[in-house]
RNA sequence: CGCGGGAUAGAGCAGUUCGGUAGCUCGUUGGGCUCAUAACCCAAAGGUCGGGGGUUCAAAUCCCUCUCCCGCAACCA
């Protein structure tokens, strides 16, 4: 059976439009994609979209349109989307996909079979006003948190999932798999916040609102999110219905998280996997947010940022090198206009492109486009050599440990090496005072160099990688670190420039007047309603 | 005593597991170079590592205590 690398994100919810933070959940995906593709597995890579709820059903009947018409209609802007930011996925699975609706069904009815699903009455604190429950730790002095009304008592029936019955089951296995959920830090907080207080069943239906998969054998009831939401990353794989394609890839490799659905991915999914009789996935990865100047990232506060406006402007390599360089991993990272800007002009423009630039041209310039490996020794060539093997180890080791932001770095080492080559070597020199052979040698070095830097950024930068590599000429695209293969480099005699240098004022300005356009119009929605 | 995370140069961060000259990027200042997108290379300045106490020959790192910031069960990556 052939096992692939499987990759999910979350589905992504569309009651409104997609912006830069969905984007970073899932450019961080299509990375991982590539390096595993670049290692020669097979790769399913999965994304989509969560349509039901009261939210949806609201948005709709506010639009005077039908949730289905209105979920189509935003399922296209995600599409879109992602169409616009190359991400490769395999599949997009909507909640909506009739196989998706049988298979929950099919789940939930296995469920309730078993004992895992009971029905029994939900006793809540309930505001009329905002048709919404509140816990007890929620409500301020038995009082809605947002609209200070009195809190009402309310019953309601409802189905519960037995989380009690697979909580030991969950334990013992985060101590069996320390690595299953990521970054530690939010394990324990899982462990201290959650597990050590215990799990009370979930309530896994509602019967106020009516845009939802229907419970088959009790269709007043609607099947709330979590076993609809959270089974998508099996029903996109033909659970129940294509048993290959379901064998060859669950349990998932690794499933990023957005951490504020840590909980729900580390605690209700497993459990409900567990009732199913499915291994669990290897691991569960909750990444930070993006931060606007130290804010979340909200549309009310309108300091929302999205990723069409800054492919189109800037290209799509700057925004996956940024995110992939600025955030750390599992933490908080910010976006802002001017640090933006500065990473373009600084790494790419001044580091990476005016490297490769200088180097082409001087190629050009002193021997026509086309240089030779030479067999002499040169220290400062040697250097550069023993870094490109060194790197290679580093390389693995930070990709699977999806230290993104070490991958760079180390990258960005690389290209200081070879800029400050060619200062010590000074091919101009060399040139004038005709020492032709070690000339070419010094430039055969720093192709290889670039060669190598430009394959090892590939995951990250596809554009520009693609774009060096061509440009050298290299026939043999595979090969990663190997330095030797290319005796000899015909590159391109009009070299292309991998990023144009912005001004940072102007641009920084442009970007914040963007935000305020944003801004305007998300408050006069407001109004209008 | 609810829990978790955090506080390190002007800014953003690494280093804390297993104590031993405080590091990276940007910014600032000075110098070098002219192949290149006024880019590149070198150097310098800048820190009582949130406060206080303790252990130790030695603490950003271990222990105690205090202050401040962020997040935390319903649907926001």
């Amino acid at each position: 059976m052939k096992r692939t690398f499987y990759i999910t994100t979350p589905i992504y919810y569309p009651s409104g439009q997609l912006h830069l933070g969905h984007a970073y959940t899932t450019i961080t995906g299509d990375v991982i994609k590539k390096y595993h593709q670049q290692l020669g597995e097979e790769v399913f890579y999965l994304t989509g979209s969560d349509e039901h709820g009261q939210k949806i059903e609201e948005k709709a009947i506010e639009k005077g349109i039908s949730p289905q018409e209105y979920v189509d209609y935003i399922v296209i802007s995600f599409k879109q989307l992602w169409s616009d930011l190359e991400i490769d996925y395999d599949k997009f699975i909507r909640t909506t996909d009739k196989n998706h609706i049988i298979q929950v069904q099919e789940i939930f009815e296995y469920l309730l079979k078993n004992d895992d699903i009971y029905l029994d009455e939900y006793i809540g604190l309930y505001c009329i006003s905002c048709e919404s429950y509140y816990t007890e730790t929620q409500a301020i002095e038995n009082r809605c948190p947002d609209c200070n009304k009195k809190l009402e008592k309310l019953k309601e029936e409802c189905y519960f999932f037995r989380c009690s019955k697979y909580i030991d089951r969950l334990q013992q296995h985060l101590k069996d798999n320390p690595k299953f959920i990521q970054p530690e830090s939010r394990k324990n907080e899982i462990e201290k916040n959650f597990l050590e207080k215990g799990v009370s069943d979930l309530a896994v239906s509602r019967t106020n609102f009516k845009w939802g998969i229907k419970v088959p054998s009790n269709p007043k009831h609607v099947i709330y999110v979590w076993i609809d939401a959270l089974t998508n990353y099996i029903t996109a794989l033909g659970y129940g219905t294509n048993d290959k394609l379901f064998k060859e890839n669950w349990p998932a490799d690794i499933q990023l998280v957005g951490k504020e659905i840590t909980r729900f991915h580390v605690i209700y999914w497993p459990m409900i996997l567990m009732a199913l009789n499915l291994e669990l996935p290897k691991q569960i990865f909750a990444h930070g947010w993006l931060l606007m100047d130290k804010d979340k990232m909200s549309k009310s506060k309108g300091n929302v940022i999205y990723p069409e406006f800054l492919i189109e402007e800037y290209g799509l390599d700057t925004i996956r090198y940024y995110l992939m360089r600025e955030v750390q991993f599992g933490m908080d990272g910010m976006f802002t206009p001017e640090s933006y800007i500065n990473r373009i002009n600084n790494d790419l423009v001044n580091d990476l492109g005016n490297l490769v630039n200088r180097t082409m041209v001087m190629v050009n310039k002193y021997f026509n486009g086309t240089v030779q490996k030479q067999n002499i020794s040169n220290d400062y060539c040697e250097k550069i050599k023993l870094n490109i093997i060194n790197l290679e180890k580093q390389y693995h080791i930070n990709f699977k440990e999806f230290g993104f932001t070490k991958v760079l770095q180390n990258a960005w080492e690389m290209i200081g090496l070879t800029n400050k080559l060619i200062d010590e070597t000074k091919p101009w020199i060399l040139f004038k005072e005709g020492n032709l052979i070690i000339l070419e040698e010094v430039l055969y070095t720093l192709l290889s160099s670039i060669e190598t830097i430009g394959k090892y950024i590939a995951p990250i930068l596809t554009k520009s990688s693609k774009l060096i590599v061509e440009q050298l000429g290299i026939k043999n695209k595979k090969c990663l670190f190997n330095i030797e293969t290319n005796n000899k480099y015909n590159i391109s005699k009009q070299p292309e420039m991998l990023f144009l240098r912005l001004d940072v004022k102007l641009e920084t300005e442009k970007i914040q007047k963007k935000m305020e356009q944003q801004k305007k119009e998300a408050q006069q929605k407001l109004k209008l309603k």
